[in-house]
RNA sequence: CGCGGGGUGGAGCAGUUCGGUAGCUCGCCGGGCUCAUAACCCGGAGGUCGUAGGUUCAAAUCCUGCCCCCGCAA
């Protein structure tokens, strides 16, 4: 089988290296162009280009898959497309391209949780069941017919960047095992239910204002948050004029309210009780802080944040 | 030249406006108290205050250059 592999970001490169390393024929490499990186707007290849190069596997990159690219695609005659977060849509005529399609590796449940954000989404959704589907990719925005599936718990505590390291490797141990299937014609995929494609949320792609803490949450829904929003974009609040950002938190059982003085119950404190930086969250909740990071400092522990404050602190508690 | 914050013993901070030999909360080491402890008490080690130069009797503090880290924006 002669692959074309679509992709951009770290996992995509992670899944190209393997695929690789499996002994896949990836015959070219499609990826975003160079992008504008960090404070000084450096212009970097994305780890997929930068990968491809090293494998010495021929570089398209473009930002939309149009007739020029297409035919690019074409020159490799390739069988099959593999699709991993590649950041663009690809239309009827590109999906055509490799005589098999395209299967795309989706880190969700499909039909759950399609869209742009599934890894953060099911976990702002405080879902405790997720996994990856490959499926052959159509012109709707994942509701192609699925080939496999496979299931993980997501562990209490994980965020967006842990979670999504694993179903990375998940994705690529299922993409190794039915490629050769493909090859061989012995995957059959099947239809999404088009009801549950309909019923069920979509993953919005997040964005900073999404990310922003809302006090009068509860702490079971903030955690979530926050764990959804790391390693991007990050829940933050703000203090006064800085922002602060938030990269871990828990939520803590519901019997430790009592003795909090009246002034600490309003809503966006914090205080100190037993080593632990507590913040008060809406419903008579509390949420512990562990990790965080003010505007212009690296990030650090709750505590050693709670140990250099002079005085009592209350974050903006709403949007 | 996009905007902004910051570099002070291992950690997080104060001190810089109005120069005068380093402080707080922790951690660490030793000892004590305790049934016990992340609690408490006593003692101790550890800092050329990012770096280079300048002003001064004297610089963490004033002036200039440079390096590094980070938030926002893109």
């Amino acid at each position: 089988m002669r692959i074309v592999f679509a992709g951009t970001p770290a996992n995509a490169e992670a899944t190209l290296a393997a695929m690789v390393a499996g002994g896949l024929d990836v015959v070219a490499v499609l990826t975003r162009p160079d992008a504008p990186v960090g404070r000084k707007r450096i212009l970097t290849p994305s780890p997929v280009a930068l990968r491809a190069a090293q494998l010495g596997i021929p570089i398209i990159k473009a930002a939309k898959v149009e007739s020029e690219t297409i035919e690019q695609i074409k020159s490799f005659k390739p069988d099959l497309g593999v699709i991993v977060a590649y950041g663009s849509i690809l239309g009827a005529e590109a999906l055509e391209a490799p005589s098999h399609g395209w299967v795309n590796i989706h880190y969700s449940l499909l039909p759950a949780w399609r869209g742009a954000s599934p890894v953060q989404s099911s976990i702002w959704a405080g879902e405790r069941e997720t996994g990856i589907t490959i499926f052959q990719l159509d012109q709707g925005m994942d509701t192609g017919p699925v080939h496999m599936q496979i299931p993980t718990q997501i562990e209490p505590g994980e965020n967006s960047g842990s979670l999504l390291k694993r179903l990375t490797a998940l994705g690529i141990s299922g993409l190794l095992e039915l490629v050769p299937r493909i090859a061989a014609g012995l995957s059959i995929p099947t239809e999404q239910d088009p009801k549950l494609l309909v019923s069920l949320p979509t993953a919005r792609k997040l964005n900073r204002d999404l990310a922003r803490i809302n006090w009068n949450a509860s702490a079971r829904e903030i955690e979530c948050q926050v764990l959804a929003m790391n390693p991007e974009p990050m829940a933050w609040t703000t203090l006064g004029n800085d922002s602060m950002r938030i990269l871990d938190a828990r939520a803590l059982g519901a019997t430790s309210t009592e003795s909090l003085s009246q002034q600490d119950s309003l809503i966006g404190s914090v205080s100190i009780q037993s080593n632990k930086v507590l913040v008060h969250c809406g419903n008579q909740t509390l949420l512990q802080l562990l990790e965080v990071q003010p505007a212009g400092k690296n990030p650090m522990a709750a505590r050693d944040w709670a140990r250099g404050l002079n005085e009592s602190v209350i974050f903006d508690g709403s949007k």
